[in-house]
DNA sequence: CTTCATTTGGAATGAATATTCCAAATTATT
DNA sequence: AATAATTTGGAATATTCATTCCAAATGAAG
């Protein structure tokens, strides 16, 4: 009976995402994302609401993808410091080879719309608690491989790697080049001991 | 013969950055700052030319004041690593005690503009290079003094510092309280040794 | 007090922008 | 092919906003 989709809500969240990451959200216009999603004006408002709401469905979207690539890490390696290397190498490569892709979503959230809007501050506390309890079971899990001697609380280990997290973000869009971003890293690493 | 202006450029300045810290540049109306600031429109284009160019110059206002509290933090203890801890002391309070204060100005700049608009880019990057000169000279200080024996050559420390500051702004934004945002302090300065 | 260079207030303009709305198009089913 | 539920395109609307402009106000100097 009825017509169907043309479009997938995730092929269109995924542009959007993309497109509030580079602009941010007062930056980017309901047009803005039409140009580059090609569906209609009603489409958009049919499927999505209004742009607040597209804009908070697209945080969403953003923070499932990035904690899948952390899932998918995850399962990979065994070895609890050599999940929390990778993640590092590749939030490094992600912001080296995409230079122009403006950092972070959610850190860019965080900045411009955080204490503006409850919604947008919910995301992104709860990619900080998710990400934050990831990283405390692999360094608990590298803690008992004795890979690494944690002087302090595992939780206050976890705080500290997410904000070097949240710190890389910013300095690749304040002119540091991946070498730079790399040594800080390092040193971050190296805290862990 | 001419009528003396009523309002100091620096307190205009002061008022601008302070409403584009707390709404990001394209959150913010030209109406927002004129309501706040209580000049008139044509004082402020007269003065400041239009809202872009407005942004810049508040961003350098901002950057400056920030320096200078740097500088009269330098003049203040002769002792190289207890002026790094009285940085992140004064940086910890101020987010702790201006909850609704939207973090750092340049922080959110270089989340929403810095790859827009070069200009922005230019006052951030100078921004990163005079802290971190700062930081260095701290830092060879505490090793001179022997306070800290560091392990790698000094910039790289220096920039991961610069690192854990922008990080401190973007979790104070984020759900850290002031008890976290310490403790991430504490481990960034462990690692000093 | 008068003059006049300059500032000021606020109305006016024009361009963006978010959102609504409906006739036309679409396609699964009959 | 005809039907009908649903989507679609784009015009229409109402609002917000940056910027301009000018008559009125100001106050230092003569």
């Amino acid at each position: 009976m009825p017509k169907n989709k043309k479009f997938k809500r995730e092929h269109i969240l995924e542009i959007a995402s993309n497109v509030f990451k580079q602009k941010g959200y007062n930056g980017t216009s309901v047009d803005d994302i039409l140009k580059v999603a090609g569906l209609s004006r009603s489409s958009l408002y049919d499927s999505f609401g209004d742009k607040h709401s597209l804009y908070v469905q697209s945080l969403e979207y953003y923070k499932n993808i990035d904690n899948e690539k952390l899932g998918i890490l995850n399962t990979n390696e065994a070895n609890g410091l050599k999940k929390i290397e990778k993640l590092f190498e590749a939030v490094l490569n992600h912001l080296a080879e995409n230079p122009n892709d403006n950092g972070c979503l959610l850190v860019n959230a965080a900045a411009e719309m955080s204490k503006q809007c409850f919604k947008t501050n919910q995301v992104i506390c709860n990619n900080k608690s998710e990400t934050e309890k990831l990283l405390t079971e692999w360094l608990e899990n590298a803690q008992k491989n004795k890979e690494i001697s944690l002087k302090k609380p595992v939780k206050q280990y976890s705080h500290f790697l997410y904000n070097t997290l949240c710190g890389l973000r910013v300095m690749s869009q304040s002119g540091a080049d991946k070498k730079e971003l790399k040594s800080i890293v390092d040193l971050t690493l190296s805290a862990l001991n």
